[in-house]
DNA sequence: GACTGGCACTCAAACCTGCCAAGTGCCAAT
DNA sequence: ATTGGCACTTGGCAGGTTTGAGTGCCAGTC
C-alpha cells in the first residue's frame, strides 16, 4: 500500500508530538491533540502500514509508536515547511552579530548565538583558508633564529606560526622577504600560492636560502594542516539537559565535538546547493553518533561557500526550527562577513 | 573526642575505598581490606566519631559511610602523600610536550596532556599578558581605513585586533607610528603600558591624532579586555563516563566550562605558594558546582607565575593522583615556555 | 472500498509483599 | 581501650498481581 497523503499527515503529527512530549505516541491520543478528521480505528491501519514501510516503530508491543530514522528523514525531505523565526528572534540575531569587532569575534558571537537559539550543540567552521586569497604575509623577528610569520587572508583570518631558522635572519633579509613574499602572493588564490612560493628561494643568494625556504615551508604548512581546521563549538552543555535516554550517547557526542577533525568530516558534506543539510542517525556513519543528528549549511558571500556550520542533537529534535535557524545564521553572517 | 591517628587512618581508608568503588563502604569491609589491626567493632566506634566531627556520613541508615567536603579536605590537607608519576607517565608527558611548534600548540598539547592523564575535564590558562612583556606590536593595513594591530609576547603569545579607523592612513604615517609604537613600549611590563601609550597621540601632527588614538584605544582594549581571558579547555566528555549519579550536575559543569569568566575565577585563585591547590564541592562557591572538586596550580618559569592550569572532576576523585599529574604537568610546562 | 466501534489480547510499568544482607549502635566482658 | 555479641534498621531484590495504554482484527455501516 503506498503512502498517501493521509498518512504523511499521521506520520508528520507523530514526529511533532514525539518531539514534542518525548514519549511514544499512540493512536488515541494522536486523534485528540490534531484535527484529522477520521477515528482511532483508521489512525491505527495507517500507523500499522507506515511501521511496515518502516517509517515508525514501536518501543515494545502495546506501546505507542516512535518514527525510525527513515521517518525523520521522510519529515524533513516532505513535510517540515520551514518555521519563519520570530521577529523578536530576527532582532536577536542581528543585534547580537552586529557588534562584532573581529573575525574571531564574529565567529564567537555566531556559535554562541546558534547555540542559545537551537538549546542544542553549535559547531562554525571559520573560513576556509583554501577559498579565500592572501591579503598580507607578514614576518616578525622573536630573536635567536625564531620568526613569527603571520598570515592574513581577505575574510579576516590572521594565522600565525613559529619557525626556528637555522640562523638569525638580517633584518635587510627580512625586510626584503617580507617585500618579495606579498609582491608574490598578495591577493592570490591559495590553491596557487603553493606553486608560487615553492620556486621563492631560487631568487635569492645562496647563503639566504636556508632562511627563506624556512619561511616557505612554514607557509605551506599552515594551509595545508591547518587550512580547514578551525571550528568553534559552543552549547555543550545544552546536551546535558536532554533526558537520560540520551545520556549513554553523551560520551561519544562530547567526543566528537573535541575532534575538531571528526567534526570538519560532519560538517564538510554541507553543500551550498541545496539550503540545509540535515543528516539523521545512522546517515552520518560516525560509531557512537547513530542518535544524534546534525542540521548544516554553508556560509558565504553570493554562491561562494567560505564555510560550513551547523548544529548537533538528539535524533528526536525539532528539525523545522533547527534548519530555519541554522538557515538564518548563516545568511547573517554571510552578510557580515560581506560587510567587510 | 579529639581525631586520633587510628581515625585519620580510617578516614584514609574510607575515601580511598569510595574513590575505589564508588560504593558506600562499611566498618566489615574496612578490616577486611585493609591492615588496621583492630576489630570492625572498634572501627565502628571511630566511625561514628568521625561522623560526628563531620567528615563523614551515611546515605541512610544502614549503609556504609561516605566522606563528607570536609573529609575530603582532611584527607587531602593531612594524608595524601604526592603519589610519584610512574616512569612511563612522565616519559609519555615529556614526549608530548616536546613536539609543540609553538606557544597555541604548548597550550593544546597541554590541556589534551592533562584531560588524557586524570581522565577528567582539564583547563589551561594561557600565559597572562598582564604578566608578560610586549616584544613587538604589528600594525597592517587592511584597506578600508581598517588596520590591523598584532601584539607579540615575549611568552610567545600572539594576540589581533582589528580598529576601524575614521580615514585610511598613509603608509608613511603607519611606519612611523609603528617605529613609535615599539620604540615605546618593546621590552615593557604591560603594567607599564598603559601610562605610555596614554599619551602618544600627542607627539603626532594634529590631524594624524585620530588615528594614533584609534590604535592606542585598541592596544589598550587588548590588555584590559582579552587580558587574562583566554582558556583552552579539554577532556569534557570524560565528565559524562562518571556514573550517573553525577550527571544531574553535569550540565552546570559543562556551562562553567563554556563560561570563560567563571573558568577563569576559578583558576584564579590558585597561589604559586602552595604547589597545588585543591578547591572541594561547596568550597568553590559557584553554584552548580558542589559535586565537583578544582585541582589548580600555576605554571611558569621559577617563581614567575604566568597562568593557571588545572583540572575539574567529581569531589570523588582521586585526589594524590590528579595532584601529582597536575603539578608535574606544570612543571613541565614552565620548562618548555623557560626554553622560548 | 473506506471508515468505524467494539473487543480480546499483550505487555511494560507500577505496586505490593516478604525476605535478606549489610550495616549500625550499644553493652557487657575482657 | 578494645572486642564479641546482639538487637535493630532499612535499602534493595525477587516474586507475584494489577493496571492501563495501546494494539490488531473483525464485523458492521455508509
Amino acid at each position: 500500500m503506498p503512502i498517501d497523503d493521509r498518512k504523511l499527515e499521521v506520520l508528520r503529527a507523530i514526529v511533532e508530538d514525539y518531539v514534542a512530549t518525548q514519549e511514544p505516541v499512540g493512536s488515541k491520543a494522536l486523534v485528540d491533540r490534531h484535527q484529522l478528521g477520521v477515528s482511532s480505528a483508521t489512525i491505527r491501519n495507517d500507523m500499522a502500514t507506515l511501521e511496515d514501510e518502516g517509517y515508525i516503530t514501536q518501543p515494545h508491543t502495546s506501546a505507542g509508536r516512535v518514527p525510525t530514522d527513515k521517518g525523520y528523514r521522510l519529515f524533513v525531505d516532505r513535510l517540515s515547511k520551514v518555521k519563519p523565526l520570530s521577529a523578536a528572534e530576527r532582532r536577536a540575531i542581528r543585534s547580537f552579530l552586529e557588534g562584532a569587532v573581529d573575525l574571531d569575534d564574529v565567529i564567537s558571537r555566531t556559535v554562541r548565538l546558534l547555540a542559545q537559539l537551537t538549546r542544542q550543540a553549535a559547531v562554525v567552521q571559520y573560513p576556509s583558508l583554501t577559498r579565500s586569497t592572501v591579503r598580507h604575509v607578514e614576518l616578525v623577528g622573536l630573536g635567536q633564529a625564531r620568526l613569527l610569520v603571520v598570515l592574513i587572508t581577505d575574510t579576516g583570518r590572521v594565522e600565525q606560526r613559529v619557525v626556528e631558522l637555522p640562523a638569525e635572519p638580517e633584518d635587510s633579509l627580512l625586510g626584503d622577504l617580507r617585500a618579495r613574499l606579498n609582491a608574490l602572493v598578495a591577493g592570490l588564490d591559495f590553491a596557487s600560492v603553493a606553486s608560487k612560493v615553492v620556486d621563492l628561494p631560487s631568487q635569492f643568494a645562496h647563503e639566504d636560502r636556508h632562511v627563506v625556504s624556512g619561511v616557505a615551508v612554514t607557509l605551506l604548512e599552515s594551509l595545508v594542516e591547518r587550512g580547514e581546521e578551525r571550528v568553534a563549538v559552543a552549547g555543550t552543555a545544552n546536551l546535558a539537559r536532554y533526558g537520560h535516554e540520551f545520556d549513554t550517547e553523551l560520551e561519544p557526542l562530547l567526543s566528537a565535538l573535541e575532534e575538531h577533525v571528526v567534526l570538519l568530516r560532519l560538517l564538510g558534506q554541507a553543500s551550498h546547493a541545496s539550503p540545509v543539510t540535515v543528516r539523521i542517525g545512522q546517515e552520518n556513519a560516525t560509531s557512537g553518533l547513530s542518535a544524534t543528528s546534525i542540521v548544516t549549511t554553508a556560509y558565504g558571500p553570493g554562491d561562494q561557500a567560505l564555510g560550513s556550520l551547523g548544529v548537533l542533537g538528539p535524533t528526536r529534535m525539532d528539525y523545522p526550527g533547527t534548519m530555519a535557524a541554522v538557515g538564518a545564521v548563516a545568511r547573517y553572517v554571510s552578510q557580515i562577513l560581506d560587510a567587510n
